[in-house]
DNA sequence: TGTACATCAGTGAACGCGCGTTCACTGATGTAC
DNA sequence: TGTACATCAGTGAACGCGCGTTCACTGATGTAC
C-alpha cells in the first residue's frame, strides 16, 4: 500500500479545512474546485480521489467547525478555560457575539457564515446544521441554573442560541459597522437579563 | 414615446418581483437572467433594457420587500389589521414565526432568506438589509411599552428582531421539521417572556 | 541491506455545458400632420 | 379621423469564459524477496 492511509486523511482534512474557510467567506457556489484546491496545496484534478462530487464537501465542511483540533482565533482568545457553571455558557456567549468572531469570517461559526446556504442545501448539509446547533444547545441547557418559572433548561437554551445566531447574522448583513456593534451590544444584554446575569 | 413610461415602470416591477422570489427560494448565484426573464414572461435579452448588471437586481429585489403593495400570504393571513399598541409588534412576532413564513420561502422577509448572501454582497445590498432591519426595528421601538429597567426601547427592538430572525434562520437550516417548530416555538416564548406579554 | 515491483495519490490537458452579456433586429405604440 | 413616421421595449442568436468533471499519465512510497 503506498502512501499511508494516515497520508490521505490527512490530505483530506486538509482539503476540508481549507473549503470550510473558503465556502465561509464566499458560499458554497461561488468558491471553486480548483480554488479549494489550490488553498490545500493541491491541483483540481486530485479533488476526486477524495469525494464523488462538490456537493460531498459541504456537509464535511460544516462539520469540521465541532470536530477540529484548532479552534478558531475568536474561541481560543475569548473563551476562558477555566469558567464553570453558567460561567461556561457567559464566556461562549461572549466569544460568539465578540468582535473577533465578527471579522473572522473564514473561521466562523458556520451558522451565521452559511445559513442560507445550507437552507437551500442538501438534506446532509441541514443535518449537519443540527449537529452543530444541539452542540450548542446541548452545552448551553447543560450549564445553565433551573429557572424559577418552570421553562425547560432546553427551551431557553434553543431561545439564547436563536438569539446569538440572529445577532451575529444581521450584524454580519447590515454592512455598517457601528450598527453591527449596536445589534451586537444590544443582543448580548438581552441574552444577560434572559439568563439572569448581571451587568 | 412608444411605450407609456408606466409600461416599462410596470414590466421593471415584474421583473424585480420575478428575482426577489427566485433569489428567495435559491440564492443570488444559482438564478439565472433567464430563469428571471422567464418566470416574469420576457425574454433574457431585454433584461439589459432594465438593469445595467445583474448584480443591480439584489438591492433591488431586498427593498422590493418593504415597498410592495402585495404583502405575501402569511403576513395578510396573520397580521391582524385591528391591532394596536403593542399587540401591533406581538401580531407581527406570531406572524414571523409562523408555520406559514417558514414554509413560503419565495415571499419570506429577505433577512431570513439570504442572510448569508447578503453578508457577501456589495455595499448597497447591504444597505437594503439595513432599511429592511431598521423598517422592522423602528415599529417594534415605536409600539413597545417603555421598560421598567430603563431599557432603551430601540435596544429592546433590536434584540426582539435578534431573536426572531435568529429562530426562523435555525429553523430554516436544520432540515428536521419538528426541530424547526421546537425552535420557533422557543424562541417565540422567550419574546413573550422578554417583552412582558402573557403566555 | 538492497532492489524490483505494484499501488494509487496527485497532475494537468481536455470535455461539455451553461452562464452573463452583447448586438443587430423586429414590431408595438405614441405622436405629428 | 386617418396615415406615415420615429422610438425603443423586447427578441433571440452569438460571444467569450470559467465551471465541474473526466481521464490518461506520473512518480512517490510501502512491500516482497
Amino acid at each position: 500500500m503506498p502512501y499511508s492511509a494516515a497520508h490521505k486523511q490527512q490530505t483530506r482534512t486538509r482539503i476540508i479545512e481549507s473549503a470550510r474557510r473558503l465556502f465561509n467567506r464566499n458560499g458554497f457556489e461561488a468558491v471553486t474546485i480548483g480554488e479549494i484546491m489550490k488553498d490545500a496545496g493541491l491541483t483540481h484534478g486530485g479533488f476526486y480521489k477524495h469525494f464523488a462530487a462538490k456537493e460531498d464537501l459541504y456537509q464535511a465542511a460544516v462539520l469540521q467547525f465541532i470536530c477540529t483540533d484548532t479552534p478558531p482565533r475568536w474561541q481560543r482568545r475569548n473563551i476562558d478555560p477555566s469558567a464553570a457553571g453558567e460561567g461556561i455558557v457567559r464566556t461562549i456567549v461572549d466569544a460568539y457575539l465578540s468582535d473577533d468572531h465578527l471579522r473572522d469570517v473564514g473561521g466562523s461559526c458556520p451558522m451565521i457564515a452559511l445559513p442560507s446556504d445550507a437552507a437551500r442545501g442538501s438534506d446532509s448539509v441541514k443535518d449537519a446544521f443540527r449537529q452543530v446547533m444541539e452542540m450548542m444547545v446541548g452545552v448551553f441547557a447543560e450549564h445553565l441554573e433551573p429557572c424559577e418559572d418552570g421553562q425547560p433548561a432546553r427551551e431557553r437554551a434553543l431561545a439564547l442560541v436563536a438569539m446569538v445566531v440572529g445577532g451575529m447574522v444581521l450584524a454580519r448583513s447590515v454592512g455598517d459597522r457601528k450598527l453591527a456593534a449596536e445589534i451586537r451590544r444590544s443582543t448580548r444584554r438581552q441574552v444577560y437579563a434572559a439568563a439572569g446575569w448581571q451587568r
